[in-house]
DNA sequence: GAGAAATGCGAGAGCGTTCTCGCAAACCGT
DNA sequence: ACGGTTTGCGAGAACGCTCTCGCATTTCTC
């Protein structure tokens, strides 16, 4: 049995002939030392196989090199993915690592995630706050003034560096696209998280990201040339349950929209199922546009059109600026992405 | 500007006139301690709002509560979001926390990914290692002794607890699903890390669970009843340009298949892309089956025919046997989870 | 009510680092 | 050759916590 007890600096320090501080200079790097002695120390830490404890340097130096990830899941994961990826990416390349949780879009386990990370010491914060207004839990002060950087979504008071894309611009633009190939029979599907089922009368929206999905697309039926003939706002659950409903309802209405619109990769999907059940055929019966895009929405037949967000590049951007902070260049800044309109096969051009 | 220095346990102490072993037992609930003191203690601590240092309390205790997750990350996701939001929450149920890191299928990133969490004191390991023999760096010495759970693939020697997916008996399930919808002509497209481009000569293959979706597809086409009268395999590179090269080979062929069996959701896009394209019809001129299930796959008209695999079930499973072990009950189990075949309309009956 | 047992708490060491301080030796200029 | 500067390194404190040990006090037992 091997011995149990890591190697540690003091062994190094020994097996070397010099002191443990000596071999801290040599192997961090710092301070005034020979450059054989960093040699020496070198070579003894790698015979002895020495790593060094990232926990008691961090507890010394009070940093840590880690930034905490609070973010949201949803089931199609369209977000979450590619945003943690990127983020954990760039967040290696500035040689800091990332320590992950979850919120299902709960304040409270939010509060308890944020409370994780600081007890274990990160060095900043990139927050996709579940709620708008409830934020108590996220001022400065209980976030022990460390850096925070905000994505994809607001509070509704800027106090932090924010990062999101431009949602409402696209929308327009989607319903532009949309009317200019004959659609006036308009159908917008919103996922809503704490909505129960479904319903068309406008709820509060928590989400200023989907707040903005919703302007954008109003605009877009105020602004169209010929005026749409009917216009349907259906706020959904973010269920797959609620979301099959919520599609049926939309098709058996007797208004029935040509183009549905939907909010996220959920809403669309459910879209799709509904619709292939029923025999209605994407692009030819029924039109949709979504937002986010995907590998699958660009391999479908037709492709699907949707609106693009720059996912990647705002978790690169986040951990960017975040970092930044953390090394000393606080700065609030209201950072706002462009979206844009993939136009692939799955709106029909009408008359 | 408000003090910058965190609240500790000594300010706790001071501000509740005892000492500091004091309020560590009765924060922490150890320890001969009146409860009266307990109260106190907690109102006070509350009051200056005190947050333990997890870094401090780990360094001293020798126990991080933290564990680490290598994993790879495929450009679909199929695999990666799904594991690791189960392993995430699973560890969160039982106290938990995961560090993160991706290795893109590269040896020396997994090695240095995994120094890096050893570094920072993890308490066990669920690794996806990125190759089946090359794991110099996987010794138990070099992980510390620590516990490891190896998930999704096997390691050539094994040596801990391994969890990883019946995809052999699957696969040729799904074969002898193929056969008795009449399919003769089959293809078979699997993606192969470190291969370039494509090839029809099988490369050796680095990945065990790949390797069995290959076994398992041969052994599919040797046990089919009416004899396969053509057979194409082509090993891919796992990049979207590769695996449109390679489809756009197998539909070219003079043996085209009337099906292709894809090894992963990249090579079923893939498929779906280029047939998409030159308007050849899923279900209908073509057919295909494909490993991992998706909600998309789902959702798609028609719906693909996909071999699931318990990617939620895998990842909490690990987080359990790896806490096990930590916890003091160390047992090297090799654990595999059945995949099924779900069929929906990708795949055409023939004649 | 006296001895034994249990209870509550403080002192202090130690986890593995980093980093300031100060001292000795080496180097410089004139 | 001598004061002054530079260079290299060791001593030791500190980061914030846990946990053993031992002492004083309370409670139990007959």
């Amino acid at each position: 049995m091997a011995s149990n007890r890591n190697v540690t600096i003091n062994d190094v320090a020994a097996a070397a002939g010099v002191s443990r501080a000596t071999v801290s200079r040599a192997l961090s790097g710092y301070g005034r030392i020979n450059q054989s002695t960093v040699d020496h120390v070198h070579n003894v830490a790698e015979g002895l196989g020495y790593k060094q404890n990232a926990l008691a340097a961090a507890l010394r130096a009070g940093k840590t090199k880690t930034i905490g990830l609070v973010v949201i899941s949803d089931f199609t994961n369209a977000f979450f993915d590619r945003a943690t990826k990127a983020i954990i990416d760039q967040a290696k390349e500035l040689g800091y690592r990332v320590l992950i949780s979850h919120t299902d879009e709960d304040v409270e386990v939010e509060k308890l995630a944020v409370e994780t990370m600081l007890s274990n010491q990160v060095d900043g914060l990139i927050l996709v706050p579940s709620s708008t207004k409830k934020h108590s839990h996220l001022t400065p002060k209980k976030l022990g003034n460390k850096p925070v950087v905000i994505i994809d979504r607001k509070l509704d008071t800027p106090r932090y560096t924010t990062i999101t894309t431009g949602d409402e611009a696209a929308a327009e633009e989607a319903v532009a696209h949309a009317v200019e190939n004959g659609h006036v029979n308009l159908g917008f599907l919103i996922a809503v998280p704490g909505t129960s089922g479904f319903t068309s009368a406008q709820p509060e929206i928590p989400i200023t990201s989907v707040q903005e999905r919703a302007d954008g697309f109003a605009n877009g039926v105020t602004l169209a040339k010929p005026k749409a003939k009917s216009v349907s706002w259906l706020y959904c659950e973010d269920t797959e349950e609620a979301a099959n409903a919520a599609v049926t309802s939309l098709l058996e209405s007797p208004k029935a929209p040509s183009i549905i619109f939907t909010s996220n990769n959920d809403m669309l999907l459910a879209v799709l199922k509904v619709a292939g059940t029923r025999g209605i055929r994407i692009g030819k019966d029924l039109s949709v546009i979504s937002f986010d895009d995907s590998p699958w929405a660009a391999a479908m037949v037709p492709g699907i059109t949707v609106i693009a967000r720059p996912v990647e590049d705002l978790g690169h951007l986040a951990v960017t600026e975040l970092v930044s902070a953390i090394e000393g260049k606080p700065n609030h800044r209201q950072i706002v992405l462009p979206a844009h309109l993939i136009k692939r096969g799955s709106v029909a051009k009408l008359k």
